[in-house]
DNA sequence: TCTCTAAATGAAAACGATTATCATTTATAT
DNA sequence: ATATAAATGATAATCGTTTTCATTTAGAGA
């Protein structure tokens, strides 16, 4: 289940941020997008309507965005970053090698595998990286 | 287990690269570290001893390393690249937020979860990312 | 509704990381 | 030893991201 733009403007406000324009705008994008989409990819989209916005926004917007998790950062895809409208939950994500589309799983409980690796190392764990990358169904039959 | 200069040397050649000094040398300063290198640090690390190596040289080093497997290549660090010591088997990694050890590990079967993905999503899955952070035990007691 | 102020914006410049260019050197096969 | 394609490194070019700073503005309060 992904974020709205009525929750994330809400999230934006309950933490003192301001609910500027360019801010709802970019927050549309990322929410009308089934994709990820890198900081130029959503400039462009989003210059085209309102050509009174700046990259540097666009870089700040999703930085705050991603500071509260509302916009979730991907990490399998090359360089340069991207990213895809955030949920409610913990999740990990498939991305599409084909069209870049980016799906939400949840349900997968990886705290075993941190225990495991807690006795195996002695590490405390602090976080995971866990991403998919594959070929989506449309994908496969247009090939 | 991590890959020996002598296993990586021969691999290189297997594939039709040459052996040059330059190539030695940056095979031999990721050999003997334990954490991750980015190829700043890299370059630092070994012009110290042979000042007659470019920066242009440890990247194209490490694409080839990367692109055989021979190193492995790090995400979750924030951005820039960074680079470890390969293994001869498939394996995963922890990354000490503390001090950027890296440790491998392996035996965690990942294929149950990518069928159900499958099975749920249509996607045919072609690869994956699966990354820990943490503190290691060293830097716990440091703290 | 009007005023005020800290926060936000955007143009431009600065910056760091990576890649391309190209003349020179060199590892390796013969 | 020679020949040659591959590799190197200095330099410049490029790309993505961050900083700077003068100007604008959202939202709080009167
Ligand atoms: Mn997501
Ligand atoms: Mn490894
Ligand atoms: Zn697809
Ligand atoms: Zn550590």
């Amino acid at each position: 289940m992904r974020l709205t733009e009525k929750r994330i403007a809400a999230a934006l406000r309950q933490h003192g941020y301001k609910l500027t324009p360019q801010r709802r705008v970019v927050i549309g994008a990322i929410t009308a997008s089934r994709g990820q989409l890198t900081p130029a990819e959503l400039y462009r989209k989003v210059h085209q309507e309102h050509p009174n916005i700046g990259l540097t926004t666009i870089y700040r917007t999703l930085e705050i965005l991603g500071s509260l998790e509302l916009v979730c950062e991907l990490h399998a895809g090359g360089s340069g970053r991207s990213y895809t409208i955030g949920t409610p939950e913990h999740h990990h994500h498939i991305i599409c090698s084909g069209c870049g589309e980016v799906v939400d799983f949840s349900g997968y409980d990886i705290s075993p595998l941190e225990e495991r690796l807690t006795r195996e190392t002695g590490f405390e764990i602090e976080g995971h990286l866990l991403e998919f990358t594959g070929r989506c169904q449309r994908c496969r039959q247009n090939a």
